[in-house]
DNA sequence: GGACTAAGCTTGTCTATACAAATCGACCGG
DNA sequence: CCGGTCGATTTGTATAGACAAGCTTAGTCC
């Protein structure tokens, strides 16, 4: 067989969670029962749930049993993966919504952060992401059209501006700050928070070949999100 | 001995890269050597060194070798290891007030987190860090005895508890997560936080040899502090 | 010298077994 | 009904061995 017999387990498990046969909280079989069902040894079958485990999709209890985990967000800040992979990695639906899509022109301050002329265009995104129907980060995005000229031409409902970006301008450089802020109202509006709701600000600068290729604020009401990683 | 083997070799291994003993691109000795040098059966350090590798520290070549992994990124999560330096670098005068330093119980909550023992012995401290005589950060710390016994004898208004801490435990591995939160009643009063202020919240582990080293959550509000860095 | 080959090393996977530790439930005695 | 004990189940770790697959290098042949 080509693909590992661990990795079609790994497959298996994260199908049926996927397809909502386990669901959050629910125990899936011991590692016998699998072990029974793969014809496999238990040592292969242990390899597969403990790194679905480290990833974060089980957690697992001695004596009790393993169960499928709550569905907390991680996102290690280094790792600029694309949030709707990390909600389709939940098993979750996301989508979104383009409230904004649009060239602008560069005034002073925002100039200065992309490292550009003043007034030189510039494009612009303003995009919801909701997992499952729920708002879940307001991503406010500008990007130097030198290095992206086709950015206002995708269909952003699609594939996320991130990966467009990935493909478009090979990142050399990222540059990051977080932030605790309270979101302005129309922000506020479009994140479902309430007034006094804390929210994280990631902000992050991206530089491709020299330049400035992206500037982006990821608004995350504190509840909906954490930011988490290891090394 | 309490620390299983394919940790003990996981933090063998850190340890030599952290001391600057295998570099980035070094190979590292092959599977056999290590299994030579512990005495330890193949898949044990199999298991140690595939899991350094899943975490990004090494990469492996089949048939080539184990190499130290490029260092991605940098991030000043782990460069803040004393604020004391930050606000000096700034040109700017800092100092501390400790308002707890002693011994206490893990309750249950605590021991998991610290890895420990229900009712062990726990260091516990509370630092206020003030920069030109402004509250800044609210340092929140549990401290594990047995890899630093001489916590409590420390002079917290001369150095850090980080700074003891490097020292004491070299680390071996951090975990970090950041949220935004509001403080409770007698943290907001000792940062002079007004009542809806938003607040940074850094909450992070280290580990040494194999242990939960420390515990600490850092508050910042949200005006006078924030997170950046680069890689 | 250049191309091919084979040996030896490396990692990748899998097996069958063993014991330890934690949990949970059934049973039993009061 | 309550509480304790014991046993079955489950995960956690470790072992010794085996074969496959990829890389490197030394050696051979042309």
């Amino acid at each position: 067989m080509s693909t590992p017999a661990y990795q079609q387990i790994k497959d298996y498990v994260l199908a049926a969670i996927h397809a909502g046969e386990w669901r959050e909280g629910d125990q899936i079989p011991s590692e016998n029962e699998l072990v029974r069902r793969f014809g496999v040894a238990r040592m292969t079958v242990n390899r597969a749930i403990r790194e679905l485990a480290a990833e974060g999709v089980l957690t697992r209890s001695q004596g009790a049993g393993t169960f499928v985990a709550a569905t907390k967000y991680q996102s290690t800040l280094i790792e600029i993966k694309s949030i709707a992979d990390e909600i389709r990695a939940r098993g979750h639906i996301h989508s979104a919504e383009v409230l904004k899509l649009q060239a602008v022109k560069a005034d002073a301050a925002l100039a200065a952060e992309m490292a550009v002329a003043l007034g030189s265009k510039l494009f612009h995104s303003l995009i919801l992401h909701y997992e499952n129907g729920v708002p879940i980060q307001l991503e406010d995005r500008w990007v130097n059209p030198t290095l992206a000229p086709d950015y206002l031409g995708q269909d952003y409902t699609r594939s996320t501006p991130n990966e467009y970006l990935m493909r478009a301008a090979p990142l050399a450089r990222v540059e990051y700050r977080i932030e605790a802020s309270r979101p302005d109202r129309t922000a506020r509006a479009k994140l479902a928070m309430e007034r006094d709701e804390p929210c994280l600000v990631l902000h992050r600068r991206t530089f491709s070949a020299g330049q400035v290729a992206s500037m982006v604020r990821l608004y995350h009401p504190a509840g909906r999100y954490q930011f988490s990683g290891h090394f």
